[in-house]
DNA sequence: GTCTATAGGGCGATAGAC
DNA sequence: GTCTATCGCCCTATAGAC
């Protein structure tokens, strides 16, 4: 066995997880995290640049499997329809996770800072979504509408898939949800 | 005279735009603000609840005329098109104070953390729409959709606007981007 | 790994308006 | 007297610098 424990990093995303959802995200200091995962609050820094982005980890892996889905996808089709498509395979990755999904989104929903980060994630996303788009030779101001109806439609069915328990899974959700967005659009 | 120059938060919300356009945001301390504007730090966080929160004054009114507006668009609209109209009369009355306006966007382009708050205000103005249109009857879900396209032209249409010193106004900027919006969504 | 500046909250004192 | 704005000094945690 090592000197250390090897993962930290993945022990210091479970623990602050664990530590946010059972007294809240104020009322845990990194320290905390950092001693629970057993390391110094100087390494938790080193992994995750402020107290909130270690509730973010995955999201430059939801990013790229959108991105590469938008870059994937068949020839032919209108902006919306790919992004729609790569959303919804966005959704599969979400749902593979679901139990730690539904954790960490009561967890942002309960603090306003963190809120704050997820938007900006939301938005990260919108900008490189937009990119894969463009890529593809669409022209940028269409792209950035396709992109932000995606996104739009990703996160409003993903607050319906987590406030009910017993609903449909995230990728269908996602559809739907993108279908009526059109549907109010013309009306 | 009093003993206290009168407006404080006045002073405030100028000084500090002035020194993180000066300086940018990271490099001024709430310190220099206050000193700037004739009180102390202590006195600034009275009237905001943090750093970044004195760039973000004008918010409420905007999401009160938002919501005004919905309230009080006539009968027999649809959703989309009572948005549309409250969310260009917004752009009317950031056209106002349009150098205020692009100087600040300027400062909050400059950083991430300025981006965040912005983004949280934007999600604050889309459940205030949501609200406001349920008030007229409309059903949740097409409320919230219509809701979001609101909000997503108005902010696509404010980047365009702030890009481009020349273009026209922002009022029509955000029904010609709500159009473009439903044409790319329709496709 | 150690050191330090700054954000930001708590609490009580003070000074004016009414 | 009350109400409200300002100030001073305490403190801790974050996060960056060295």
């Amino acid at each position: 066995m090592g000197r250390w424990e090897p993962d930290a990093r993945g022990r210091l995303a479970r623990v602050a997880l664990e530590l946010y959802a059972e007294r809240g995200f104020e009322q845990t200091t990194v320290e905390d995290i950092a001693e629970r995962a057993g390391v110094t609050e100087r390494t938790y820094f080193r992994h995750f640049a402020d107290k909130r982005e270690v509730l973010f980890d995955g999201s430059a892996a939801l990013q790229s499997l959108v991105v590469d889905a938008i870059r994937d996808a068949p020839a032919g089709r209108s902006a919306v329809e790919v992004a729609a498509e790569a959303f919804a395979s966005a959704g599969a990755l979400i749902e593979e996770r679901h139990e730690f999904a539904r954790r960490r989104a009561a967890v942002i929903a309960a603090n306003p800072s963190l809120q704050e980060r997820e938007l900006y994630k939301l938005a990260s996303l919108t900008s490189a979504a937009t990119a894969a788009l463009v890529a593809r030779g669409i022209p940028q101001p269409t792209a950035a509408l396709a992109a932000s109806l995606g996104v739009t439609a990703f996160s409003l069915a993903f607050e319906t898939w987590v406030a009910d328990e017993s609903s449909a899974d995230l990728s269908s959700t996602i559809r739907t949800t993108l279908a009526a967005l059109r549907e109010v659009a013309t009306t």
